[in-house]
DNA sequence: TATGAATGAGTTTTCATTCAT
DNA sequence: TATGAATGAAAACTCATTCAT
């Protein structure tokens, strides 16, 4: 399966940004690490901010979570057990597409027109999160509740930590050793979390 | 009263930074909107990276936090409430003076040579953190420890809330709702902090 | 016959170099004197030390010698006297091409990147070097040895001898009474040298 | 015994040029070195080319060897051992003054005009040869010659190995172990210089 | 006499973009 | 469609020199 001009050139402009930004990733570094010639990708994008943009745009496009396995793993007894289980399940998703958050949030900070995308870069993860949230709820296990904040207040926390993990440390991936530091200072954040919507009986 | 040059640059370059970002300011439209040659920017800055990094120290050096209040009903016996009291404070300060801190926070997920947290912290805001634990200690209250680690340890903490909280809502201000979704979950992280320097008597 | 980009860069940087040394001479004036842009410049030969570099090295490759004669007057028995031939040989080619050594020898005296000899011995010399003596070590005449390193011991040593002898006396020819005076020198290094490589029956 | 300005400026200057270069020295690192302001070097010197030929100019008038010592410890019988002995001595009154020559050496290469000041630049030590080999000419030790001749061949040579040293090694001071070094390599040549004015009986 | 502050004119180097082939 | 070669415009930075004090 070959892949395209276009594509191998998104692929590679999406890790040079995200790794060293804007200004910083030339052009002619993208052309070397796609392996084409620079005036490809100007017949092919125009110019660099184009690029940049067309970039995001194809990688929002191409998330796709499997999520049947974890909904299999799921519990749906013990509120706590399962939101141990997803917390996971979303860093990994995250760590997994690094590149992109990246760059969205730097950019976020500073361009408030695209700070709205935040979530909708991983609706499949929002769907998860719901689908379970909801099915919780029919089954009395937890209060009633607003998912979809309920959703964003989590989602942000794990992103959160996500950017800041890799932006002050070297760590790019969630090995093992990552995973148990990071779900270990979230074992008292997802009782918080649970507490939360806790039914009192 | 004639600023000096370097008063004159620094102003200039905390406008164009934060207006524009880093790499979109050049030293020469600095040098221009400040009224100097280029040649005096770099005689006073050394490079650029340096004069952003010395804007920035004076920027923050420049502000000013009526810390009298917050003293005055700090109550010295309990460790935890007290921790509440100047954590909550911090926030409001924080928020008050958010417009500096997006750019630059931006910056460091991309820039390697600012990428320290410390230099972000109000000397007001450290100063009245150094001065409560001197006083705890000296009262017994809490453990001996390193003042100044705790400090930046705490308020780095802070600072990274304040960011993405206003990154991944629209929150821009530290009213009522935002105070007490944040205050809520910095129950338990405030109990981790405070467990750290508790007395085992 | 159109010259390239690169040759048009490398006669003109050879012409001023010489004429002004390394330090006289800037890239926009090389530029400017080719033809070409200063970018095309810095796109072929990456930066000036290595542009300065690069032009010697072409111009010494360009050199050719007739080396002919000198192999047919060559005994290949008595290595001292074939090594007399040899050594008055290229001292004769050293001073035929004294214009281009001038500058860069004066040069490497204070500029660390370029301080090294090797890059300026002949190309035909050396392989006439080595040529004669692979032939000796077949005939069992001389031991086996480094012929490579044992080229450059003895060439930069001649060209060395060239520098100095312009430079500490008005001599700019290789006539026949600055042969006789370095000659007469060179009768016990050449003993020396042929010491090295004497074999032990 | 206070400096004065300029002195302190010439003897500033002089290392760094020596060491780095008329080019690779700028008036900012002279003024620095020197403890005075760039303003002062400019008022007492007019320009950098100006301070340059004035330092040097300073220098050469500042030499002088004492030569007592030397002389005393003459046999005045064996003219090796006594060559040996000037020789030692030429070596370290050159290493005394390293700065100086490796200024001249790299612009004698390119400046004719100042190749002739070779020489001038240590009369005690031209002195010294001449008065030794007069007085062996005369207590019939060795042939008659033409004394200034031999020295300059003699000398130049010495210096040769000052210059080539100290570019192509670190050394920078005529201690034992680059004493030992240079001698040793030395022995042959002295045989053969002594070879050259011996007296056929 | 001495200097701190200032700068104009330069330097090397980078990079997005173009264009002939 | 693809690219190697070329570059204009700009970047950060340097440095000899000036001048008010």
């Amino acid at each position: 399966m070959k892949l395209s001009a276009k594509e191998k050139i998104e692929a590679s402009a999406l890790i040079l940004f995200s790794r060293q930004g804007f200004y910083e990733t030339s052009t002619s570094e993208i052309a070397k690490e796609a392996g084409v010639s620079e005036a490809t990708i100007f017949r092919l994008f125009s110019n660099k901010i184009n690029l940049y943009i067309e970039t995001l745009t194809s990688a929002i496009k191409g998330f796709e979570i499997n999520t049947n396995k974890v909904l299999a793993s799921l519990s749906f007894e013990s509120f706590e057990n399962d939101l141990t289980i997803l917390v996971d399940f979303s860093f990994a998703s995250y760590f997994d597409n690094l590149h992109i958050f990246r760059i969205f949030v730097s950019n976020m900070i500073q361009i408030q027109e695209i700070r709205e995308f935040a979530f909708l870069i991983f609706p499949d993860l929002r769907q998860l999160f719901n689908d379970y949230l909801n099915e919780m709820q029919i089954r009395s296990k937890i209060q009633t509740c607003d998912c979809k904040k309920f959703t964003n207040l989590l989602l942000s926390n794990v992103l959160k930590d996500v950017i800041f993990t890799t932006t002050f440390t070297k760590t790019e991936a969630f090995d093992q050793a990552t995973h148990d530091l990071i779900m270990n200072q979230w074992v008292n954040k997802i009782k918080f979390y649970s507490s939360l919507l806790r039914r009192e009986d």
